[in-house]
DNA sequence: CGCCAGGTTGATTTCGCTCAAGCAATGTGG
DNA sequence: CCACATTGCTTGAGCGAAATCAACCTGGCG
C-alpha cells in the first residue's frame, strides 16, 4: 500500500548537543546525555516510511532530528485520521511508554527524516536519574492532553470551514512568514489530503473549501503556498467561534 | 443560568486513609497523607454547581469523594460538549495544574457531590517529596491523552449510532450489570441531554437513535434505565467499526 | 507519449441540525 | 386540591453541511 523505500541501518551515534538544546532533553547532565548518545540509534526514513504502527509494542522512544512525521490513525474504511505533526526537535512515542501500553496510532513520514531510536529501558533508567527528565514529559502530556480536548471539542461543535482556518492559524507558527504589506504567506508541507485528514473531513470538502475562501477574496491559495492578504478578517471569523487561543 | 443552592463552607478534614487506598494518593506515606489531611478543604456541592469554570486560574486540585462531575467545555452558541466524567476516587484540575496552565473546561456536578480541595503549594510539595505520586499522574495523564485521541478519531471517522454504543459499552463497566439471562442491564446517572453532550450531537438526535435501536429490537430504553437483552449483537456493531477496544 | 497520483468539480444522497410543537412528570402558588 | 408554569424528553418537517460517487483535469515521470 505505501513505498516501502530507503532502510533504517546506519548506527551512528548522532545527537548533538546543540540539537538537544531546545529540546526536552536539555535537562540532561553530560554523564546522561553520554549514555543518550551511546544507546541511541539513528536512521533515515523516507518519505511514505512508517516509523511504527498502530498496535505495535512500544519499544522505545524517536527523536526526530529533521523531516516531519504525522501521527495517525486508520479507520475501518482506510481513511486516516492524522492527530499530530511531529517536527524536528520532538519525541515520539513517548505517549504508550509513560502510559504502558502500546502505540494507540501509527507514525508516517511526510518529508524525509533522520530520526533517532532510544530503547525503553535506557529511557527509564534516565527518568530514574534524572527527575527534571520526568517533570519535562508531564508537563508536555498535560499540555498535549488539553488539546487533545480541544480537538475534540471543535470537531464537534465548529464547522469544518472554522477548524480550516484556525490549521492555518496554528501552522502560521511553523510554516508561515509576515509579507511587507502586512499580509501572510504560509508554505505548508502538507498535501491537501493530509490537511483534510487533519481536519477530520474529506480531501473533496478540503478542496470546497479552499475554493470558498478563494473566492470570499480572503486568501490565495497555490499548490501548498497560500497567501492571506488581511489576516485580521480570517482571525475575526475565528475569533466568532471561540472565545481563547 | 444555573441553579446555586448549597454552601462549599464546611472546613472538616474527611479524607480516610480507607480512601484513598484505591486512588493516585496510595503512594503517600502516613507523614504525606497527614500533610495532605491537614490541608484539605471539603465541601458539599448540589447538582448543578460548578466546581471551577472554564478560564479559571488553576489554584489546585478536587477530590472526589462521592457524587458525578461533568468535565465541559461551552461553545460559542452555549451548546455544552462534555469531555469526561469524573467519579469518586479520581481526581480533578491535575491537567492544568501540571501544564501550568489556566482550566481549559468548567466541572459541573451532576450527582450531589462531596469534594475536597487541596491548593496548588501543597500538591507541588507532594510532587517534590514523593517521586512515586508524580509518576502515577503521569501514567494517568498520558493513559487520559490516548483516549481524548481516541474520542477525536471516533468523533471525526464514526457515526453516531456507533459511537452511542460505544458510550454505552464504556459506561457498562461502571453503571452495568449482568442478568440472568445474560442479558446487560444499566442504570446511567446521566440525563438524555448529558450523554448528547458527551456523544457531541443534539438530544434530538439522540432520542432519534434511542427509538431507532428499540425499534430494532436490540435494546430496551425506559428513562435512565437500559436493558440490552442481546449485548453480543451490539458489540458486533461495535467491532465493525473498530479495530482495537 | 501515455500513465498515474493528486487534486478539482459536479450531481446526488445522507446524516445530523434547526425549528416548532406536543407530552409527561414535577413543582408552585393561590 | 387544582390551575398553571417549568423542565426534560420526544416527534415531525424541512434544511444544510459534508459525504459519496463519478468524471475530469493537471503535472510529473518513466
Amino acid at each position: 500500500m505505501t513505498t516501502e523505500t530507503g532502510n533504517p541501518k546506519d548506527h551512528t551515534p548522532c545527537l548533538s548537543t546543540n540539537f538537544l538544546k531546545e529540546t526536552d532533553w536539555s535537562v540532561l547532565s553530560s554523564r546522561e546525555f553520554q549514555l543518550l548518545n551511546e544507546n541511541v540509534t539513528c536512521s533515515e526514513y523516507g518519505v511514505g516510511e512508517y516509523i511504527f504502527y498502530e498496535a505495535d509494542p512500544c519499544k522505545g522512544l524517536y527523536l526526530v532530528k529533521s523531516g516531519l512525521i504525522a501521527v495517525k490513525k486508520i479507520d475501518i474504511e482506510g481513511e486516516q485520521v492524522i492527530l499530530r505533526l511531529a517536527n524536528p526537535g520532538d519525541t515520539l512515542g513517548y505517549r504508550p511508554l509513560l502510559a504502558g501500553e502500546q502505540h494507540r496510532a501509527g507514525a508516517e513520514v511526510i518529508k524525509a527524516a533522520s530520526i533517532c531510536f532510544l530503547p525503553m529501558a535506557i529511557m527509564r533508567q534516565l527518568l530514574i536519574s534524572n527527575h527534571e527528565l520526568g517533570a519535562g514529559f508531564l508537563k508536555r502530556t498535560a499540555q498535549a492532553l488539553g488539546e487533545a480536548d480541544n480537538r475534540f471539542f471543535e470537531a464537534v461543535s465548529l464547522p469544518a470551514r472554522v477548524r480550516l482556518i484556525h490549521l492555518l492559524m496554528i501552522l502560521r507558527e511553523r510554516c508561515g512568514s509576515l509579507i511587507d504589506d502586512g499580509s501572510l504567506f504560509l508554505e505548508l508541507p502538507l498535501t491537501r489530503r493530509d490537511m483534510a485528514s487533519m481536519l477530520g473531513i474529506r480531501p473533496e470538502s478540503l478542496s470546497r473549501l479552499v475554493r470558498e475562501i478563494e473566492n470570499e477574496g480572503l486568501a490565495h491559495f497555490s499548490g501548498s503556498k497560500i497567501t492571506i492578504s488581511n489576516p485580521a478578517s480570517l482571525l475575526r471569523e475565528l475569533d466568532a467561534g471561540l472565545h481563547q487561543l
